[in-house]
DNA sequence: TATGAATGAGAATTCATTCAT
DNA sequence: TATGAATGAATTCTCATTCAT
């Protein structure tokens, strides 16, 4: 018990923050960044308004904070993407699959999109990390591997500055996903979805193509 | 001048509540529900808050109103598609230049799926009305020109359960501008967009398919 | 029709205000002053707010127009009680019984009395009005009942100032009826009341007087 | 100072209620309860509008705590009463003396009948318990009195369903103050009127009773 | 570090009143 | 006479933020 309690003490001063990041997330996850109450977030953890205020100046460099702690996942899938191996079209269906678990199926990157979405306008530099840290290294990577794929003869030669098109399937799951939450959209089926569209996406809708 | 009075002042009547509903479409999407100052609505009118009680009971009640006055032209786009022609591939790219046009070319359109997925939590029938009314049916309306186009042996045999997949690139499209807001992604190009969209959805990305 | 239309017209223009009047009375009764709309007593009689203001100046002066047009019937009890005849118990008797019938069983005049109670602190001059012309008047007249029956040996000699007593079960019945608004108080049975009240007033409750 | 200061720090926050429940008291009391505005009562105690909500939830709320604080007294009035002892008529002129106090000179009781009287409407559990706690056991004691002393002899029989007769001249008296508020009716003499009721309650009117 | 009482600058909403028709 | 759109001042209630303990 009184190892337990050192540790308690140690550890609750680096705890808090991250408690009342988590519990920022699912606040202005629920209520949006002007909807949500801070005292709520304190409620949520236990503790009170005031406490909030001990570690985070206002309500925004809050929501911005939590923004960022929660980005940390993402950032790390990036890295995996750099040890595939196998042809092109391998580590395009894996690149596909790894941005599945991460968009599409983990809660969190699913909602933090619901935010940057909702909060942009509000909060511009908070999209601008966003696009670079985010959306632009996965699009140059798409890009790289077609571009790869092209030269070796694997792939047809497709226009390049639409290769959003390639990722476009997993962010709109994504977003139906946030939009019906669960209720109208049936939980998906990962296999079965990327079955299904590295299929269409590799050989096509036509029967004869071109 | 006794005439255009006469015509104002009949008209007015007429006239403020799509005043203020136009005025209300731009404030939310600019602060998001909770965010938007009812008084501000009302600036942009010109006319005091109070004017904006006379015509709609509560801000929520504005915000309900707003969204249904704004889903209209969508609600005609569906009827557009009924009357199409051609072989499926034909009636499958024009719904797909069609959505293009009305998702991700459209501000208005665009906007509204911002608040759909920003404000969706706090107002759940607006939800299921989103749905039933345009998600469904176009999906469906896929759906059946797979299915058409399959039976008549002009596509492959593909799971139409996924079919989301096949207009994916549209709402793409749309959440990526919605989100960069024509500042990190350029102004697509419709034409060249929708030619690169359908050779990749028909022809699939393998130089030599299965 | 027309005999009936030249009636309406004629008289419409005389009714609005006693119909105002008598809206106002059940709004002024359910909400007291402050808490009464304006548009709630047009809606009552089928008018907008403006025709309201197009009879009374004020929210104010409505209210005054309309105490004073429920006043009038009380006014008319005190020029019955002058016709009255008999042994003064007699004449005391009659006052009371018509007392009854004008303040505890008439809600128009039990309703003002709440009135004049919730609201005398912002409208001074209807109390003094109220005072001048039915509480004095009326302790005045039992005042000289009283004396009169005392002269003339019919009753004991008890102490003028305090006549008040002999009236009070009936202001209390009024008051007991206005709290509780006939739901914990049975529906009084005037009969029984002044042939009880009656009793114990000119005997006493005493077995053996004094 | 320092001890002062201890207090005032500690009980502050005890107190702080209180002093909005009085000046809540004055406030409802001079203005009604749609009249009142929550800031002047905040103003009374010397804080902000925004300190009243921290302790009552609403301007409705508010107004019950206030009721229910205020009626405590009154509820020790019926303990007392319990405690008496002599003859039913010493008995019975004890309750009417300690009614008289506490109903028709105690300004509190005084205007809290007046807030029930006006407000009853809006607040109709208020007025049960008011029922309940106050105006029943009344009635029920002097009820059981009454039939006390008929039983012994010391009284006539009377019908006992009419005993609220035998309290009106207080709440008589407690409502002429009311309306006239210490202007046209004379300040009481307590003495001098229970004197002369309990004269006429016990012997009557009439010279030569029945 | 944590509290929570207090603040005060709003924000939504209400409503008596006006006025052009 | 009657309307009802519009006003604007007032009012309730909210909430991010502060600060003494």
């Amino acid at each position: 018990m009184a190892a337990q309690k050192k540790i308690t003490r140690a550890e609750q001063k680096a705890l808090r923050p991250i408690q009342i990041l988590d519990a920022a997330f699912e606040e202005f996850v629920r209520c949006g960044f002007a909807g949500t109450r801070v005292e709520d977030i304190a409620d949520r953890v236990g503790v009170t308004k005031g406490t909030v205020y001990v570690y985070f100046e206002t309500k925004e460099k809050l929501f911005e904070a939590m923004i960022n702690h929660f980005s940390v996942p993402f950032q790390e899938l990036l890295g995996i993407t750099e040890g595939l191996s196998g042809s092109a079209t391998d580590r395009l269906l894996s690149i596909l699959g790894l941005l599945y678990e991460q968009i599409a199926e983990d809660r969190t990157t699913r909602e933090l999109t619901r935010l940057v979405i909702a909060e942009g306008h509000r909060f511009p530099d908070l999209i601008d990390r966003h696009h670079d840290q985010f959306i632009e290294p996965i699009i140059a990577k798409v890009d790289a591997l077609i571009l790869e794929g092209v030269a070796s003869g694997e792939f047809r030669e497709i226009p390049v500055e639409f290769s959003e098109i390639v990722v476009a399937p997993i962010l709109t799951t994504t977003v139906l996903r946030l939009i019906f939450d669960d209720r109208r959209v049936p939980t998906p089926n990962k296999e079965a979805f990327l079955q299904a569209y590295s299929d269409l996406l590799l050989n096509g809708l036509l029967a004869k193509p071109h």
